[in-house]
DNA sequence: CCAACTGTCCTACATAGCTATGACACTGAA
DNA sequence: TTCAGTGTCATAGCTATGTAGGACAGTTGG
């Protein structure tokens, strides 16, 4: 569990901490009921504020990536998001949506937007095949 | 040129319109060269300040998308984005790499990810066409 | 030149957001 | 029970951000 941080990139630490962790629980770094780093721990190895990282993992867990139980720790949920079908539909859409008209401004073609997608998912399922042996 | 306003989303009013008219200019319904409206009509109809909508072009010429120019007017830029291709690639890079992980969340696999991808370019490409004949 | 339009800059204010501190509450092992 | 660990909540301060109003500067047509 390696997170960077970095202070003077303007993005908010608590958004880092759980953006890492989501991508590591997508790269299967992290696998559902593996506990969190508690939260003082962390934060002071980060040097930050134990506040920042409960936001972090308040945060995760009203997305249900996490959960939390007071007494005992945070740990990965095994049934990510809740939500029904066509309203986890509607967030991917808005978010590729984005990337669509990026895309064009940045004069990508579909066809080479495509294949950047391809590129991505390959190199996230590299990472999970790394995962899936040795861990750290 | 119809720009919605959501006050209530919590998304920045300027960033609400800058979107819109990237998004604009994606679709077709803005050409290159096209006059953009002034600022402070603008505003006016949109109930909001003029520095909002200032701010909002502010944003869209450092990002190459339009022109403005003192005394005469703001217009859609020809050549988007004077960046390199690496850096472009590295930009769109980036947010694919959002969707990719928020897919994951979402339980979508990559082949459901590519047709919503596929899904999308063609209704940006329906929006082109249908700017390509009458404008409103 | 003048007037009406264009965008731009400076300043200020209010609010939201992020971070920090202290006190509290629950759990599990000694 | 006690204590050391866990997460949680309430509060507060500080900064960044969004928005607003006034004054300035370039352009164009009368």
């Amino acid at each position: 569990m390696l997170i960077q941080l970095n202070f003077k990139s303007g993005k908010p630490v608590y958004l880092q901490v759980a953006d890492q962790i989501k991508a590591a629980a997508a790269s299967g770094a992290l696998k559902p009921g593996d506990p969190l780093p508690s939260i003082r721990p962390l934060a002071e190895e980060l040097r930050v504020n134990r506040n920042t990282i409960a936001k972090a993992y308040s945060e995760l867990e009203s997305q249900g990536v996490i959960e939390s139980r007071q007494g005992k720790g945070c740990f990965l949920a095994d049934n990510h998001s809740p939500l029904k079908k066509d309203i986890r539909r509607k967030l991917l859409v808005e978010e590729i949506d984005q990337a669509v008209v990026l895309a064009h401004h940045l004069q990508f073609t579909r066809k080479e937007f495509l294949a950047l997608v391809d590129e991505r998912f390959d190199a996230l399922e590299e990472k999970q095949s790394q995962n899936a042996g040795g861990k750290s």
